[in-house]
RNA sequence: GGUGAGAUGCCUGAGUGGCCGAAAGGAACAGUUUGCUAAACUGUCGUACGGGUAACUGUACCGAGGGUUCGAAUCCCUCUCUCACCGCCA
């Protein structure tokens, strides 16, 4: 949620870069700083009837402890008078602050002024490449879907029979990869400082308002409607909530936190050759970075993240190359993106693996997540987070790009993760 | 799932209708004292949203939502959560 001040303060800047995310918001900020106006017109109304309520309720308190009865139920009269206005007024504040509420939460977050304008994933814009690890793959080279069942290492058609398309069944070598992935990204993490945590992987509503997934994006998570909880999209959203609602100090910042967490799309309405294999799953492994920062600090924060994650793949030896993403192509909350992409040899084709944001205030904003500086009047903190790493992709990768006469060749940064070096 | 007890500020904890935005203690922060550490003393010490250049000031908030009352942390109702015991159970 873009704060209300700056909102009040910068009118026409807020309108201009969201005008980047490709959304025309004028009339949207129009409405919004007029239901301020109003807002805060009737707020003023109403707390002056409530303070002479106050001033009343306390001479009829002081009129019936001397005994002057007569005297305070003519104030009583009164009162019943003003609350008989002010319950009009009060609704009318309720009514407008809703209002507000709803024209805020539906803005999408203003794109830091590096974001690149365009309107398709085509118009963003490379900014790194590593080629280093290119594959040479014979024309004969197959595609992970066609060597998951050659070495029956994934399961699709099992994972299909017990719970759906998009529910693999990872099994032998395949399932030990997974676990190496995972635990060799956690290790990682630690490494870089960051603290781990297992997070619940269903989330109450107000979890799912905090981070911006609700209302806005409903349709794409589980919902468990017995007990109204949601199934993770990502561990994004159990981790930044626990900062929900809390005041932390300055001098604690940045606060670092990695968590591997099953995640669980819908997906709704995806289908087709580009879904095939792990491009697309309805359930998946991530190891995911959050960060809690100072202002002053997020966006050299982001970088440092970034470079994290290309360190992870530079480890994997994949080639991979990093995108900024352009205005249209951004994330509802976030205000800058970067997407790190792995070649996939066979499918020949690049892959997204992590994905980078720094939302600045906006999650902070829904989570009244803020710091204190000294005795200072806290602040909304900036959120940051990033996939370090979302597994099937790199699965994908590392399948297609290591495979073999002889079989698929594991990093050697895995190798002591899996407990062996080939998988045959 | 059943029964009982509870939910107050960073923490402990007092408060059963107006004098309570809330005692007291602890923690934290600042200062004084001090060779250092510790201790002692003094002061500060919730949040949000308004009004005001500011000093300051108004309103709301004692788990959440309703209700009674001129007036609710305090009484009533509903819900949520926590704890204990029982049942069930990885």
């Amino acid at each position: 949620m873009i704060q209300l001040a700056y909102i009040r303060e910068n009118k026409q800047d807020v309108i201009n870069r969201l005008a980047i995310k490709n959304i025309d918001a004028t009339a949207a900020i129009e409405e919004i700083i007029a239901l301020d106006q109003e807002k805060r017109r009737a707020q003023t109304e109403v707390e002056a009837l409530l303070s002479e309520q106050n001033t009343l309720e306390k001479q009829i308190g002081e009129l019936f402890k001397s005994g002057k009865k007569a005297e305070a139920d003519d104030l009583k009269n009164r009162s019943a008078a003003i609350k008989e206005v002010s319950k009009g007024y009060e609704d009318k504040l309720a009514k407008l602050e809703e209002d507000l509420k709803n024209a805020l939460i539906v803005l999408p977050n203003i794109p830091s002024t590096m974001v690149p304008p365009g309107k398709t994933p085509e118009e963003n814009e490379v900014v790194f490449l590593n080629e280093k690890n290119m594959p040479k793959l014979a024309d004969d080279s197959l595609p992970h879907w066609e060597l998951t069942a050659k070495y029956d290492i994934i399961d699709f058609e099992l994972g299909n029979k017990i719970a759906g398309a998009g529910f693999p069944v990872y099994k032998g070598q395949g399932a030990k990869l997974q676990r190496a992935l995972i635990n060799f990204f956690l290790d990682q993490a630690s490494k870089a400082g960051y603290y781990e945590v297992q997070p619940p992987i269903l989330i109450n509503e107000e979890s799912g308002f905090g981070t911006g997934q609700l209302p806005d994006k409903e349709g794409q998570m589980y919902h468990v409607t017995a007990d109204n909880l949601y199934l993770i999209p990502t561990a994004e959203v159990p981790v930044t909530n626990i900062f929900r609602d809390t005041i932390v100090k300055a001098e604690e910042m940045p606060i670092k936190y990695t968590a591997y967490t099953p995640c669980f799309r819908r997906e709704a309405g995806s289908y087709g050759a580009h879904v095939r294999g792990l491009n697309r799953l309805h359930q998946f492994d991530k190891v995911e970075i959050v960060q809690i920062a100072h202002p002053k600090d997020s966006y050299a924060i982001l970088e440092e993240m970034r470079n994290y994650v290309c360190s992870l793949l530079d480890l994997l030896e994949l080639p991979y190359r990093t995108l900024k993403l352009c205005g249209g192509d951004m994330s509802f909350a976030s205000a800058l993106t970067y997407d790190m992409e792995v070649w996939s040899g066979a499918q020949k084709r690049w892959l997204e693996v992590s994905s980078v944001s720094n939302f600045e205030s906006f999650q902070a904003n829904r989570l009244k997540l803020r710091y204190r500086e000294g005795n200072d009047k806290p602040v909304l903190a900036h959120t940051l987070n990033g996939s370090a790493l979302a597994l099937p992709r790199i699965v994908a990768s590392l399948l297609e790009n290591n495979q073999t006469i002889d079989g698929i060749r594991i990093p050697a940064a895995l190798v002591s993760y899996t407990g062996f070096d080939t998988i045959k």
